[in-house]
RNA sequence: GGGAUGUUAGCUCAGCUGGUUUAGAGCGCUUGCUUCACACGCAAGAGGUCACUGGUUCGAAUCCAGUACGUCCCACCA
């Protein structure tokens, strides 16, 4: 025979299968009504990416589902894609030119977009190469980018209606300013980062236009007081009011200062001004519920342009807005002296300049939320701008009542609760970004200020001319905007559009593969991208996109900590896949990570991964290293170890299909791993082992490789390379006989009975073995086993002694010499070599167990004697008792027993 | 500040509607073994008053309330 290497090498069988796999075409799909569709859509990686352990943990669950799927003989189909991520990529394509020497304002639209695209062609994609190495089984004709021409068209088109609708607006709002990324950006793209801070007390002076001097003092010298501030006495005739802030460098845009109305210390600042540090403008004193007297000093410097609760106390109180902050973050001709600076070094200097001219009370440091992007980590600037919003009131209550009424079904269910939170207070979504790397918003401007929506430059053109009346209007009279739409506006279609849904909405494959079945995704995206398809299915499909949605934790190094490129903590995972085999990386993922748990990551995982590959491809070996002899008879042990594994079989399979219909991925490996490891190799191998140097009867062979073949098949989604592999060299497989396509085993009836009884005989092996090692006896050694009565073992004394190593079992009284063995229901005794016997270590095993026994009996008989327990327990659980009872008297009777022979 | 959720062995977690559980698994640990598939292994073993305090119940890791600590989500406090 030929020799089959000792350990297990993936890297030769990895490739080599999966390109066996694509060549059959094992993973394509086309309609097929006479199977049950399974569809997976892939959450779209960004196009510029690479793969990191989230994805890998990710895409294996997606992948674990889907070929279980195909096995189970459902139409399976698994869509992958990528996003191109408009802020993420035009950030990296912007920092390429500037590698270059080139600026992206400088060299224009067109021309950066050419840039762009070229970029994407030669890196785009390679995270999808990558997931081929873990063993992905997508389709992978079907891959889609979220920006290729038929999904622009199906953004557009989208847009269209829903501007059609009335569903679109178009308004001033405060945005989330990104100054870096240039663009506006969503809540959800807004990260709150813990960041030392520094609060300025500064001085307003107040404007003496009426003699009121004397409660304008006591006002304010409390104030002072409160602020700790040093008597100033040049300064005594002014007064002033004390004002927190820790953004000084928006003073020049304050347009107020303003009071809580009952704050009594202010009451008499009614209708009064003050001036502006610095700047010495005068502005109104206002009073309104929104500031707390006991925050700071009670007085809040009210700066429209920058903030969004002043921008609301503005539109109250009918105040001016100034904006003094540009797009990128340098400030406006409004800053006077500071313009043209960034806002940051603005804030030192002028921290500075207040100081030196005495309007500075004192600066506090202290540590707040502060708002980042979450692409380019830049402090979020709010700020005003015109943008496009997509109104949520017509849409909310649907999507509520699709996942509240379990429609979508969120797994964990947990995540429920903070789906509803967030859909009941969902705010208008705005969907315009100043970026060129996305679907341009197709609204076009008239010279007179009109404004058409239209899906194409033609349509466009003739709407204006239809409104304007001039028949000759030329293209070039009409002005496209200048942004383009979020990312999540081309996503929340992903379901639909990936089958062309928009283009076709009746098409074949939209009609047989939609709604899809499953959705693996992180819950960090639970609303900005699942909230939003579940509203595009309802909308545009009439019909929620997927009836269930997996949320996957997050991939935690040791010390809790989110892996991340900046941190520098996250494994490469190709380096793992060839270190250790995609299979044991799949594995290692998944042995820790039910849904919506975190997974703390641990490169022992993927190494214990690693080694059951190894011990199942050592079970192999073992099997196919046997001599067969074909008239030789099938041992006794081998039979029995044939029907309880069969029963174990069954019971296994039948568990791992509940575990998967609860989404407990993790518990289904471990059920699988458990009964290769436990049953399959330690119990079920080791009794239908031949004797060393005889052949294996060739039933038992037989019987041995199709319970191998069931288990590779249970298998299979978990480690599909290894699977594959064992399954081609057990033997001679048909061209299209691949394990990949192998019906997934179904679970017969388990015979519970003889499971009860192995189990039994299990015990007495541990038991004997206990005794060989408490003894320092060799398990080589075949020791004679005496039973106190015939039917102790209960016909399974070839199991025990093939186990065991037991030479001979006779029934009867135990000789002198002999240890006790009280296990499994049986009363047996150990017949050791002379000398090898010590009485008082046994006698203190045997009170040990005895002392067990009497305590166990306590507690049944505690309960049996409670008059209330018997009246009110149902039936079987007081059968239960009392069986256990009677079990632990005879256990407790033996003992004694076999104590008073020592 | 609001909400969700968790606290079970050294670590990571099961324990699904209270009763075969004086609590299980994997890893780690201890001891013995290079035994003929596998030392990426085999065998045996140690290790937990189920966070705390009350309550409901014949019976609580499991249900309820409170306390402590943790995690996550949401939120405009200058």
């Amino acid at each position: 025979m030929i020799e089959i290497p000792k350990t297990y090498s993936p890297a030769a069988v990895e490739d080599r299968w999966y390109a066996a796999w694509l060549r059959h075409g094992f993973f394509k799909s086309s309609p097929n009504p006479a199977k049950e569709p399974y569809t997976i859509v892939m959450p779209p990686p960004n196009v510029t990416g690479v793969l990191h352990m989230g994805h890998m943990l990710n895409n294996t669950i997606q992948d674990v589902l889907i070929r279980r799927a195909r096995m189970q003989g459902k139409e399976a189909l698994w869509v992958p894609g990528t996003d191109h991520a408009s802020i993420a990529t035009e950030a990296k394509v912007v920092a390429m030119l500037k590698d270059q020497g080139l600026d992206k304002r400088e060299i224009g639209r067109e021309a950066f977009l050419e840039h762009a695209f070229a970029w994407k062609e030669k890196y785009g994609g390679i995270i999808l190469e990558q997931l081929k190495k873990l063993g992905a089984s997508c389709d992978w004709d079907r891959t889609r980018f979220t920006m290729e021409p038929k999904l622009t068209a199906a953004v557009i088109q989208v847009f269209v209606d829903l501007h059609r609708k009335g569903h679109i607006y178009r308004g001033i709002r405060m945005v989330n300013w990104d100054p870096v990324g240039r663009t506006a950006i969503a809540d959800d793209e807004v990260i709150a980062k813990e960041m030392p801070m520094r609060m300025f007390y500064l001085k307003y002076e107040l404007v003496e236009d009426e003699v009121r001097s004397d409660e304008v003092r006591s006002a304010t010298f409390e104030v002072e007081r409160e602020a700790n501030a040093p008597r100033t006495s040049h300064l005594a005739p002014r007064t002033y009011i004390v004002v927190a802030t820790s953004r000084p460098e928006t003073i020049m845009a304050d347009v107020a200062v303003c009071f809580n109305p009952a704050d009594e210390r202010y009451q008499h600042l009614r209708g009064r001004k003050v001036r502006i540090p610095l700047f010495n403008k005068e502005i109104p004193i206002i009073f309104d519920d929104y500031v707390s007297a006991d925050f700071g000093t009670g007085a809040l410097k009210v700066t429209p342009a920058h903030d969004i609760n002043d921008y609301e106390l503005g539109l109250r109180h009918n105040l001016p807005v100034i904006d003094v902050i540009h797009e990128d973050g340098t400030l406006t001709e409004a800053a006077g002296p500071y313009a043209g600076q960034d806002r940051f070094a603005v804030r030192k200097q002028i921290g500075k300049d207040l100081d030196a001219a005495g309007l500075l009370v004192k600066v506090d440091d202290y540590v707040t939320a502060v708002s980042t992007s979450e692409r380019t980590g830049a402090v979020i600037e709010p700020k005003l701008s015109l943008q496009w919003f997509l109104k949520m009131e017509p849409f909310k209550e649907k999507a509520l009542a699709a996942v509240m009424s379990d429609e979508v079904q969120l797994v964990p269910p947990k995540f429920k609760n903070m789906y509803r939170t967030w859909m009941e207070g969902v705010r208008d979504w705005c969907i315009s970004r100043q970026l060129w790397w996305g679907q341009r918003i197709p609204a076009y401007y008239l010279p007179d200020g009109q404004l058409v929506v239209a899906e194409t430059d033609a349509e466009a053109l003739a709407e204006a001319r239809r409104l304007t009346g001039d028949l000759n209007l030329p293209m070039t009279a009409l002005r496209q905007d200048d942004d383009v739409l979020d990312t999540w506006f081309s996503s929340w279609l992903w379901p639909i559009s990936v089958f062309d849904g928009f283009e076709d909405p009746d098409n074949a494959d939209i009609n047989y593969y939609y709604p899809t079945n499953d959705l693996v995704t992180a819950p960090e995206i639970l609303f900005f991208w699942v909230a939003r398809m579940i509203i595009a299915g309802q909308e545009w499909r009439q019909q929620v996109p997927f009836k269930n949605v997996y949320l996957t934790g997050i991939v935690r190094d040791a010390q809790g900590r989110k892996m991340s490129k900046s941190l520098g903590n996250s494994p490469d995972p190709l380096d793992l896949i060839a270190t250790f085999g995609a299979d044991a990386v799949r594995t290692g993922m998944l042995f820790s990570s039910p849904a919506g748990n975190d997974l703390p990551y641990d490169q022992k995982l993927i190494e214990q991964g690693r080694n059951f590959n190894n011990k199942l491809w050592n079970a192999f070996r073992l099997l196919k290293g046997w001599e067969v002899s074909a008239d030789a008879p099938q041992p006794e042990a081998a039979a029995l170890a044939g029907q309880w594994f069969t029963a174990r079989l069954n019971q296994a399979t039948g568990q791992i299909d509940e575990h998967f219909a609860a989404y407990r991925i993790s518990d289904a490996l471990l059920t699988v791993y458990k009964l290769i490891w436990d049953d399959f190799c330690s119990n079920y191998l080791e009794l239908i082992k031949p004797t060393y140097g005889e052949a294996v009867d060739a039933a038992t062979l037989a019987q041995a490789s199709g319970h191998l073949e069931t288990l590779l098949r249970l298998l299979h989604p978990f480690t599909p390379f290894l699977t594959e592999e064992i399954w081609h060299l057990l033997h001679e497989r048909g061209e299209r006989e691949y394990c990949c396509v192998a019906a997934w085993p179904t679970s017969g009836p388990v015979n519970n009975a003889l499971l009860t009884q192995m189990a039994a005989a299990f015990e007495v092996v541990q038991a004997i073995r206990n005794q060989r090692a408490a003894k320092g006896l060799s398990p080589n050694l075949a020791l004679p086993l005496v039973a106190r009565d015939g039917t102790a073992l209960a016909g399974l004394e070839a199991v025990v002694r093939k186990l065991a190593n037991v030479s001979a079992i006779t029934v009867g009284e135990a000789p002198a010499g002999a240890v006790p063995v009280v296990a499994g229901g049986a009363e047996l005794a150990l017949v050791l070599p002379v000398g090898s016997f010590d009485v008082e270590a046994e006698r203190a095993r045997l009170l040990k167990d005895l002392a067990y026994a009497q305590g166990f009996l306590a507690s049944v008989d505690k309960k049996l004697g409670n008059e209330k327990f018997v009246a009110n327990a149902k039936p079987e659980i007081l059968a239960t008792e009392q069986k256990k009872r009677a079990d632990a008297l005879a256990q407790i009777a033996a003992l004694e027993a076999q104590l008073r022979a020592l």
